[in-house]
Formats: C-alpha cells, structure tokens, sequence
DNA sequence: TATTGTTATACTCTATAACTATA
DNA sequence: TATAGTTATAGAGTATAACAATA
C-alpha cells in the first residue's frame, strides 16, 4: 500500500464546480423520486405524462414530447407501455392524430403520483437552507430554457 | 383539428416544480457540456476521470468510482476506452491493485478538458441572474449530501 | 472477511434515420 | 410542405449478480 489515505475521499476536487455540483443533485434528487414513483409502478416519465395529460385536453404524443423534450420516436414505446397498463387510452382528433386521454385507472394513479411528488417536492425543499431556497427555481429556470 | 391551440406549449404545468426544473436544467447543461467535450474526443466521465486523476496519486479504479459515484463494474469500459485511447495506464500499487495515472498524452488532454470546463462553468453561471448566482453551489450541495 | 478487478447481463434514457399517411 | 405516428437501431449511463485473487 503505497498511500494509506488512499480511500479516504478527502476533498472531492469537482465538487467546486456549479456544473458538477448540479449534476450529482440531478441524480441523486431523481433517483430519489424514481425510487418513491417505483411503489406505484411508476417510471419518472410516466408520471410526468399523467401529470402532463391530467391538466390538459386534446394532447397528441408529438405535444407531449415537445412539453417534455422527449422525442418523438422515444414517445412510442412510453405510450404503449402506459396503455398496456391501462393508465392512458388513445382518441381520434382527425384521421392523423390521436388524443391521448387518461383512463380511470389512469386519473387514480395520478393522484397517486401527485401525492408522491408534492411531498417529495417538499422534502426537496427542505434540505436547502432556508436562505439559498427562494433562489433555487429562478436559478434553474435561468439554465433551463 | 379539436383544438387550434394544441400546438402552442402554452404553459408547461410542470415548470412549477423544483425536482422537474432540477432535471431539466442539470440535462440541458450536461447536454450543452457533453457537446463541447466532444471536440476532444472526451466524454463527461471521462473529463472527470482526468481531472480526478490530475489531482491525486495512486487512485485505483474502484477509488475513482467512488468518488464519482460511478460502480466498480462501470468504471473498467470506461477506462478501457481512456487506455485504449492513450489517455492513462495503470501501475500496479500491490499484487491485488492497481494506481490509474494520466500518460503524457492524457496529461496534455487534460490541460484542454480544463480549458473548456472552466468555460463552461463560467458561461453557466452567467446564464444565472446575479441576485440569485451565490446561492447555487450551496443549494446543490444541500441536495447532493 | 473485506476489497479489487473483472465478466456478463439487462434496463433506461437518449439520438438518428427513414418510412407512410395525413394536415 | 410540414407534421403525426411509427419502426429500427445505436450509444451512453446505470444496476445487479457473480467470480477469482489478494489485502
């Protein structure tokens, strides 16, 4: 053994960096919420499509996609997924475009998933300092679009 | 046509949450970063790598992993792509572990992975308003820990 | 006993190209 | 012409289980 302060992490030398540091909060917030949204048999992405199509009407796949950025093609299998377990059912607009509507099954599981998320939110905020907290959102707003 | 304002991304629903905010600001800027690494050939794990490795001596694999949160079993594609590529090699410590250095070549690659990181992170929190830009850094690690 | 390095495997997310049909 | 929905495919990240060898 060379140095045998070799697996003691000191001082994570990227842990300065605001790009970094937003990186491992991403992760570790997300896997947090997947880990929660899981006992509902929930996937991140689906909730969001619940949360997504509960306020809405008239929301083709493409939509969502774009309110997502999830692409199109990644939409497909997502879609079909939430409709083999009954959560979503698909409606005609025109001879091209399907609404996609929530089902019965689909609205209860939303409030499932809204119970969830508004308390992992909180939780969320929580850990942040109370002076750092009103920041947080203007700041990742500012990065975001 | 049921609606003619399907297609205007009106208001997203989900802007309002901090956790949904987090991950769609930390995969814009990690998308923004992973394309400027991509003129070094480099990817975002193995820009860190370089810059953990730079800093320290006698890091094993499974020591590099830890600190970037990266399993024992993921970091051996991983490095073996940077060995491939000339970027580090190893130096047995004992009989059972082994010390990842950067080669000339990796040390080289480093100077310019620092060079567009440092870039990045400045152009990142000038996206940031300036009443809120004190308060990021501590917020993340508040999430992080 | 715990840890290192490794192999194998599988799942999720993401990205691109291409095609058909319809607006 | 542009858009919707789809198929196929590939890359990247991540997760678990298991194994041999060594600390």
């Amino acid at each position: 053994m060379v140095n045998s302060f070799m697996e003691i992490p000191l001082l994570d030398p990227l842990a300065g960096l605001p790009g970094y540091a937003l990186r491992r909060a991403a992760n570790a917030m997300m896997a947090e919420l997947a880990r929660r949204l899981a006992t509902l048999d929930l996937r991140i992405s689906e909730a969001s499509v619940l949360m997504l199509v509960g306020e809405r009407r008239d929301v083709t796949s493409s939509a969502i996609g774009r309110s997502l950025d999830i692409q199109r093609a990644n939409m497909v299998p997502l879609l079909s997924r939430m409709e083999s377990a009954g959560l979503i059912a698909r409606e005609p607009i025109d001879r091209k475009s399907q609404a996609i509507v929530l089902t019965d099954a689909g609205k209860l599981r939303l409030k499932a998933a809204d119970m969830v998320t508004t308390t992992f939110e909180a939780d969320l905020l929580e850990r942040i300092p109370q002076e750092h907290r009103p920041h947080f959102l203007p700041a990742l707003h500012a990065l975001w679009d």
